[in-house]
DNA sequence: CTGAAAGCGCTTACAG
DNA sequence: CTGAAAGCGCTTACAG
C-alpha cells in the first residue's frame, strides 16, 4: 500500500505538504492539492488508522465479548450492536471470553495491547468467576454490561425491566384461569433471580403458589430444560401452566410437553421470556415477553460511546437502564384445562404485543 | 498507558535497553532486567499493538464481514471463525457488509486504512450487487468467501458439498416410499442452484418429477417460506413430502402445515439442509443435511490464514474446498401415507447421522 | 551489556 | 504556500 512518503517523492513535494493536501487543510496550493489528490487516487492511498489510533490515543474500535456468538439472544444483542457501533463510526474487535480464559490468554491483555476505547459485554452463560471479574477491575477505560448484574455491581449496565414482564405474564395466565403454576427458574444468573422473585410475588398477590414439585432449576438452554420439564410434566399431577426462565427452556419445555403426548396450549400453556426470532416461527408461537433484544445492543453502544466522549473528566459513576418490555401473546397459552373460560377465548391469539409496561 | 519511554525515564535506562528486556532478547544484563520488568508489572505496561502492526506489516487483525450477525446460520460460521482465529492467534473485526454499503461508506476502505491481514466473507442473502463485487476486487489481500460462490468466481471458497446431501434425502425419501415430492427452492444463491438441480436429477434417475404446482421458490427465510408452502400445502392434491432449501425454509413449511391443521410427519413430511440448532429443538425434529457449520468457519480461516502466510510469492490460485455433509434423520419424515411401509418404520428415527457421504 | 541513530507513517507546531 | 523538526511508541541494526 502506497505510503505519504511515496506521494510526496512522486509529486516532488514533502511529506507534511501531502499530509495538508490529502487532510484538506487550507494552506496548499490548489494546483499542488490536486497534483497530490489525483495520484493518492491513483494509487489508491489509504491512510494508516493505527498511525491515527496511537497519534490521537482513540482507535474508533470497541471490543465485544461474548461467550457463544451463537447465542441466539447474544446475536440478537449483537445486531443491535453492530448497528449502534456503525452510526458511531466505530468499528467491533469481537471476542470470545471464554475462549480466552480457557487458553489462559488474558483477553483484557490483548483489548489492552490493542488500545481499544471501551468493552461491551455480552451476558455471560452464568455468574462470572473472580477471576473473570478481577481482571476487569484491570481495565482503565469504558465498559457496558448487557442484560446481566453481577452482584457488586459497580459497572455500567443496559438490560430489561424484568420484573413487569414477568407481572405481565402472570396476569395474562391467571385472567385465563391457571392456578396451577409451574415454573423453570435460572437462578444463576441476576436476570433469572429477579424473574424468579418477581414470579413469587406477583403470584403471592393473588394467593397463589408454586408447589415445590413444579418448580425446577435450569442451568443449560435446551437440553437442561427438557429434562427438567419432562421431569415436572411426567408427575401424577401436572400444572396447567408453565412459566420459562426465556425462550428457550420455554422451547425445551415445548419439546418435552410434545414427547410425552401432551398438547400446548390444550393441555398445557407454556411462556418464555425474550421473543427471539424463534418464538414467532415455532408451533404453537410462543407466548413470550418481548425485550426487544436488538435495541439494548444499541443503547449499551450509546452508553459506551457517551462514557468514551467524556474521558477522564465525566462522573465515574456507572450508569444502569433497564429498557421496558412488552407482552406478547401467541398460542402457546389458552384458558386451563376445564376453566369456565376454556373455548371462549381465542380472540386473544394475536401475534402482536398487547400492552406496553 | 505507560509507555517504554517512561519506564526507561524510570528506570534510568533508553528505551532500546528497555525494549530488549521486554522482548526477551539476550543481551541485557539480569539485573537491570529484573527492574524493568518489575517496573513494567508494576505499571501494567502493554506493548501497543498498533505500533506492532506497523512495524511488521501484520496487524493479526481479519475482517469479518456479514450481512446479518443474528442470522442463525451465519452465527454457526462465526463460531468456527472465531476459534480458528483464536487458535492461530488473529483477532477479529467484525462488519456489517450491508450496513456499510447502505450508508455510502465504503467497506474495503475502512479495512484497508486498519490494514487488516485478510477477510472472511459470510454468505451474502442474496447474489452480490455488481458493486459489491467490483469492491472485493480493490482488496489486494487474501479473501476467502463462505457457502455462496458467485458467477465469475475467482475467489478463495470454503463450503458445503450440496449434491451429496440432496441425494442422501432422495434416497431417504424414496425409501419412505414418497413419490409425490414438492420443493421449496432458492434460486437466487449459488447453493440453491445446486441443491436443485441435484434434486431434479437424483428424482429424474429414479423416474420422478416434481409437478410444477409443488415447486415454488423462496428468496426470504421463514416468512416467504410459510407463505409458499401454504400456497402448496391448500391446492386439492398435495405432495407427501417437501423438500426444502435449508432448516428454515423447512421451519417455515412445518408452520404451515401446521396452521393447515396438517400433521407432520404423518401427513406430510419435510426435510431441511444445514442442520442448525433449531432442527434439534423443534417438534417434530427435523430431518436435515448436516452441513458442520461452524467447522466451514474454521476451515476457511485455515485457508486464509494459509494465504496471509504465503503473502506474494504464495500461488495466487484461489482454491475451492467443500466440506461433505451427512444426513440427519429426525421425525419430520416418515413412510409416505398409504404406502406399504407406513407404520414400519419406527425404527429409523434416531437423533444422530446416519451415513457419513 | 548499553545507547545513539534511523525508521515505521503519519501530524502538528513553527520557521521561512 | 512549503518544508525542516519533533514527536507518537516502538524495533532494529550498529557503534561503543
Amino acid at each position: 500500500m502506497i505510503s505519504m512518503k511515496q506521494i510526496a517523492t512522486i509529486c516532488d513535494v514533502s511529506v507534511p505538504t501531502v499530509s495538508k493536501a490529502l487532510g484538506n487543510r487550507p494552506s496548499v496550493n490548489p494546483q499542488t492539492r490536486q497534483r497530490i489528490l489525483k495520484v493518492a487516487e491513483q494509487f489508491n492511498y489509504r491512510p494508516n488508522a493505527l498511525i491515527r489510533g496511537i497519534q490521537s490515543g482513540r482507535t474508533m474500535t470497541v471490543a465485544v465479548a461474548c461467550n457463544r456468538i451463537d447465542d441466539p439472544f447474544g446475536a440478537q444483542v449483537m445486531q443491535g450492536v453492530l448497528g449502534g457501533l456503525h452510526q458511531n463510526q466505530f468499528e467491533c474487535l469481537l471476542f470470545n471470553w471464554d475462549q480466552s480464559v480457557r487458553d489462559g490468554k488474558r483477553i483484557l491483555q490483548i483489548i489492552g495491547e490493542r488500545r481499544v476505547d471501551g468493552l461491551i459485554l455480552l451476558p455471560p452463560e452464568q455468574i462470572p468467576s473472580a477471576e473473570y471479574m478481577t481482571e476487569l477491575r484491570t481495565f482503565h477505560r469504558p465498559i457496558v454490561i448487557v442484560d446481566q448484574t453481577f452482584a457488586d455491581q459497580t459497572f455500567n449496565f443496559v438490560g430489561t425491566d424484568d420484573g413487569p414482564g414477568i407481572e405481565a405474564i402472570v396476569q395474562h395466565l391467571t385472567q385465563f384461569g391457571h392456578q396451577q403454576i409451574g415454573h423453570l427458574y435460572n437462578d444463576t444468573v441476576s436476570t433469572g433471580q429477579i424473574r424468579a422473585n418477581a414470579l413469587t410475588r406477583a403470584l403471592a398477590q393473588l394467593g397463589l403458589t408454586i408447589p415445590q414439585a413444579w418448580s425446577r432449576p435450569v442451568v443449560g438452554d435446551f437440553d437442561d430444560s427438557y429434562v427438567q420439564a419432562t421431569a415436572i410434566l411426567s408427575q401424577n399431577a401436572r400444572p396447567t401452566a408453565l412459566v420459562c426462565f426465556n425462550d428457550h427452556v420455554a422451547m425445551g419445555a415445548h419439546a418435552a410437553a410434545y414427547d410425552l403426548g401432551l398438547s400446548v396450549p390444550r393441555d398445557l400453556s407454556i411462556t418464555g421470556f425474550a421473543d427471539l426470532p424463534e418464538a414467532h416461527t415455532m408451533r404453537p408461537a410462543l407466548t413470550t415477553v418481548n425485550q426487544n433484544v436488538p435495541q439494548v445492543g444499541q443503547r449499551a453502544v450509546e452508553l459506551l460511546v457517551e462514557k468514551i466522549e467524556q474521558g477522564e473528566q465525566g462522573s465515574q459513576e456507572s450508569q444502569t437502564i433497564r429498557l421496558p418490555v412488552e407482552l406478547v401473546v401467541r398460542d402457546s397459552t389458552a384458558p386451563a384445562p376445564g376453566s369456565l373460560l376454556e373455548n371462549t377465548s381465542g380472540f386473544l391469539k394475536v401475534d402482536e404485543p398487547l400492552s406496553t409496561l
